[in-house]
This record gives structure tokens, sequence and C-alpha cells, in this order.
DNA sequence: GCGGACCCATGACACGTGTCACCGCCCACC
DNA sequence: GGTGGGCGGTGACACGTGTCATGGGTCCGC
């Protein structure tokens, strides 16, 4: 349980497994701040936040089996008073919405200086929220998705340079209506084509 | 200077502040290592390597100006004494095998544990070599690349996805030559099309 | 209940691409 | 001194894509 005065319990998640434990090192030279568990991956991490109950977890974006941000999702619902942090190495726009909405309380890209990280651990765990302010106002001035669900689905599966056919097998759609689609995103961003348009939506974070 | 008995002294680059400064501490933890200086890009490693002449530099492969690999051979002739460890999130045969060229005598993805990479730093500044077995076993099983250093060009132009014209204009050719390299590129990486030949270049570290 | 947004689909046309055959030029190697 | 390989180019054909018009279906909000 969190009590002030005692030292924060910190849970880190990264796959790799270098960066991971070098945060560790990092965050075990401030006092008040322990790691009393690590994890290579989401479902790892659940599994270790239940296990420890910690009082912040660190978790970073991009891991092999899931999203950072859905991890941090059912983390919220299932350990209300854990405050989630997430570090990632792009930071997209749409992650930060996305990561907000999920009940993160901070997010930070991983080229910030060593003591802004301890500091937003315990900003944190203060109850208090901390946004890296360049990728906020990248977030205010990029706005929402323009791209309907379904778009940003068929431009999702578009992203690995697929052909339209498999496309529409793998979204269950007619291969015309994938193209449609995809032709809709392309003039929603601007893009003169399907491979520009994945470029800039992955840009803005919207896939 | 180097001598035995002696602490290493350490370089350490990367463009991402927070991971520099955790394998800093990281690093920091061990009595017979120390972290003499940092720099945040290519250009300014080897400004202050020059600066501190330190006994082993520690340098990210991906860093904002250049290639953690060109540097690495720019120091290896600067400063001879100088052992060079290359760290990469995503480890490619090909990116191996161009950094052993370039005279790089560690190579580590950044999924190994905490306790290689300072091991790694004490066997370079012995004049050993450490590469990833993993990486290794991938790199001599993928052998060299197939492509012509012309084929690899028009590759990576059209990594972007852009259209056939623009690639042509960018290198100076034919929109009917570009066609061909794709193409012929295409078939000698065995796949469908040019965005999956991307991507399999890619992968090897081709491009 | 009616307009509007999203969903899914079809057909037609223009354009970009993938593929192949074939051309000449230069250079290295036997 | 011929042969082979990389380089740069052309032309033609088939196929994939981008674009547009148009349709019907659902659901929601005014």
């Amino acid at each position: 349980m969190s009590q002030d005065g005692e030292v924060i319990r910190v849970l880190l998640a990264d796959d790799e497994n270098l960066v991971r434990s070098a945060f560790a090192a990092l965050l075990g030279l401030e006092d008040d701040l322990d790691v009393v568990a690590q994890a290579s991956s989401g479902a790892e991490a659940l599994a270790m936040a239940r296990a420890h109950a910690p009082d912040v977890a660190v978790l970073d974006l991009q891991m092999p089996d899931r999203d950072g941000i859905s991890v941090a999702g059912e983390l919220t619902t299932v350990l209300p008073g854990c405050g989630v942090v997430i570090v990632t190495g792009h930071g997209r726009p749409g992650h930060l919405k996305r990561a907000l909405e999920a009940g993160v309380r901070g997010f930070l890209p991983k080229t910030v200086g060593a003591a802004v990280l301890s500091d937003v651990v315990r900003t944190v765990h203060r109850g208090g929220r901390y946004v890296d302010p360049e990728l906020a106002a990248e977030a205010i001035s990029s706005g929402d998705s323009p791209l309907t669900p379904r778009e940003a689905d068929v431009l999702e599966l578009a992203a690995g340079g697929a052909p339209v056919e498999e496309i529409a097998v793998r979204a269950h759609l007619s291969p015309g209506t994938v193209r449609n689609y995809l032709s809709a995103a392309a003039a929603k961003l601007g893009a003169p084509n399907r491979h520009a348009a994945v470029e800039a939506a992955r840009r803005h974070g919207w896939i």
C-alpha cells in the first residue's frame, strides 16, 4: 500500500532487458524509490503487478505481446491505486491521447533527461500528472484522427505492404471496398498513395 | 591511457538521454568502470572521444546524424587504442557484418541481460571480441547481400513508399530502369512486390 | 420521419507497377 | 580478345491500384 514517508514501490516493464536493468539501476540510485518487480512483456507485467501491488508502474510503450497502453488500461482497473507511467522511444501524439484515456498519468519520450523519470514517478505517486510538454504541444496541434474506425483498420492491414486482395481477405471485405477505404483514408491524410498514408497515420499515432 | 589495474574509462553515446543516463548508472555500479564522457549524437561522440581519449566507446547503432557504425569506423582510425562496442535495439545480420568490418569488437542487442554489457566492455578493453551468439548465428545463416549496389540504392529509395517516378528523379535514372531494378531485387529476395522486398532487405540489414 | 454518418458493395476508367525481351556500354577476368 | 556481369535504357503487355459515381443497408440525432 502507498504510504507517505515510505519508499515508493516501483514495477518496471520493458522487453529490452538491458534497458530495463539500466532503468532499474537509475531508479535504484534514488533513496525514496524501490524497484520491487520487473517484467519483459505485457502479460508478465500484469502478473507481477497482481503479485507485488506496486505504487507506480513504469511501462514501455512497445512490447512484444501487447501494447503498453492496453496493459495500463487493465492495470488501472485491477489496481486502482497504482499510478502508471508510460515511457516510449517514439512519441506519437495519438499514443499520448490513447494513453491518457486508459488512465495513464505520466507519459515520457526516452529523450528526456535522467532526472525527469524519477521526478515523474514521484509526481504520479502523489496523484499528479506529467506529460512531456513537447509531446503535449504536438498532440494538441495534430488533433483527433480523421479516420473512421474501419478506415483505420484497413490502413493498418495495408501497413505491411500487402496487396489489396490479401487485405480484403483478412478484413472480410470485398477488394473494391478495401480500395475505397484506402482511397478515402489517403484523401483525408492528404497523401498521394496508401503508403504515404500509412506513413502519415503512423507519424500521428492514429494506427 | 589504458593501464591494467586501473579503471576502464568509458565513452557513452546514445541519442535517447534517458537510456544513456540509465546505461551510465548501470555501468557506474561497477567499480572498475568509469563513464568519463557522454554524447547524444555521432558527431558529438567523435568530439568527446578526441577530448577524453576513452578506453572503450559504447555506441548506439541508430543516432540522428550518422550511423553508429560510421562513427566507429572513424573512431578506430583516430583512436586506434579505443575499443568500440555497438548496442542496438534491432539486431540485423547485415549491421553486424558492416560493424565488424569497421573495426567494432563488441556487438549487442538491447535484449541481453544487464551483466553482459559491463562484461563485454571489459572483454573489449582487454583486446577481446564479443558478438551476441544469436545474432552471429543469424548473420552466418543469412549470408551476404545478393543485391548489386545499385539495386540496394533503388530499393532504399523505394522504402518510403515513393512512386517509381520520384525514385527515378532522385536516383537520376529512367523510370523503366527503376522498375527493372526493383523487379530484379524483388526476384532475388523472393518477394512478391517491392514493399515485401524492402521488408526482407531491412530484416537482413541489407539496406 | 428525415437527414447525415458510417458501413459494404459494384462497375468503369485511368494510371502506376511488375514482368519480360532485348538493346548498347563499360570493365574485369581468364 | 572473348566472355560475363553490372549498369542504363526502351517498348510492350498484364495486372494491381487510385479514383469516382452510385447503390443499399444500418444507426443516431434533431
